[in-house]
DNA sequence: CTCCAGAGACGTACACCGTACGTACGCAAT
DNA sequence: ATTGCGTACGTACGGTGTACGTCTCTGGAG
């Protein structure tokens, strides 16, 4: 029972099971081959070390999006989808986002979407700085919301169960937080990350017009 | 010789500086209790764990911000002010910037920012849920912001020297990012993020002339 | 003064981590 | 038949966080 030959391709997809039935820092290399069933340093055949295991998962992940792109559409229009559809993977593998955001690649698919959206934004009439320049704000509210979005950074969002303690702050030191502790304990993710793409979007466009 | 009775302030303290100087992934208790010359176990008379102690070290960087608000300005200078505060302290320690940052904290020192910022936000007329959404499309903004400036993030800004080769990239495949690649590959951060924060902010000041 | 309790410093030990190195096996080319 | 190479694997080393037991010191109570 040969059971599969063990390539690259099947240590980075278990690698990307692993972190997200059990967590970012759950991932070991030992925890990875016993879930193929091999040796430990049987991997080494196939990925260098830790840290390029990663980045093959950041790769593959960040290969899975999904560009619908209309080249007839609104520039608008396709800056949102172009977001949307990073904000899916994410979705999609959430505890990996972490591994995906922290690490740049310099990778075809590291590279795909700074190229399309770049592509994107020029076509749009912004020149070639400004283009950059608005791709790089783009990329940091994303990245911002993603973060919030799978629990690694604040914002009281319902990331993990409830101390629904709302009354916990003191609301003579926090008179703020704790009257908006109720809004600030929610988070309609998606609506929230559409509002400020709009808002972004809707600046962009405006500047655009000078 | 006693040299001072170690205590929880001086192992937060050299944990930053540790930190600042060798890394976030050089910390480690060994290495904090040989910098203060002493045993490992020592450490944990006065931190429960090491989780506690990077808590403790967000939220001792998050607690030196220097919030000069002038309740007299306007809302918008004002917001800009706390957002130009938040980055500085980034600045200032640049390798903490993702610990404070990947960590959600429930203490005063975590709480006072939102606090004030929600204060900022309802005084300039602001509803509480509008408040909030402001907020946080503004927290992501400078989160993304600050994990590009410290490195952690891609953008191609020139965190680490040079593979100046510009031309690595296959112009065919991607035109764009060939083609700008010097503007891709040099980023004035502090120019970047004003940029981008007078985008929201005025994106938001129009918000709320409705 | 003695005595004793508590606190803090520390050493040892364990389980786990990434990975360098040496070994064993199967297949292709010589 | 022999050689060589690629792959799987075990062992071992130096690192990690921390549970536990021990030692020493100090500051009141008797």
């Amino acid at each position: 029972m040969p059971a599969e030959p063990l390539s690259r391709a099947r240590i980075v997809s278990t690698a990307i099971d692993l972190i997200e039935r059990e967590g970012a820092d759950a991932v070991s290399m030992r925890a990875i081959a016993a879930e193929l069933g091999v040796g430990v340093m049987s991997l080494y055949n196939h990925v260098p070390n830790k840290e390029a295991l990663l980045d093959a998962v950041a790769e593959t992940v960040l290969s899975q999006i999904e560009f619908t792109d209309d080249p007839d559409a609104e520039w608008t229009d396709r800056v949102r989808m172009q977001a949307l559809a990073f904000r899916q993977i994410a979705h999609h593998y959430p505890r990996c986002t972490m591994v995906v955001v922290s690490r740049q690649l310099r990778s075809t698919a590291g590279l795909l979407p700074v190229e399309r959206a770049l592509a994107t934004l020029r076509g749009a009439g912004f020149g070639g700085d400004e283009a950059v320049r608005a791709l790089r704000v783009f990329i940091a509210y994303i990245v911002g919301s993603l973060l919030r979005e799978v629990g690694v950074t604040p914002t009281f969002a319902p990331v993990h169960r409830s101390d629904i303690r709302v009354g916990e702050v003191d609301p003579l030191l926090f008179p703020q937080v704790g009257e908006l502790a109720p809004a600030l304990h929610e988070c309609d993710h998606e609506a929230e990350f559409a509002f400020g793409l709009e808002l972004l979007i809707q600046a962009m466009a405006l500047q655009l017009k000078r």
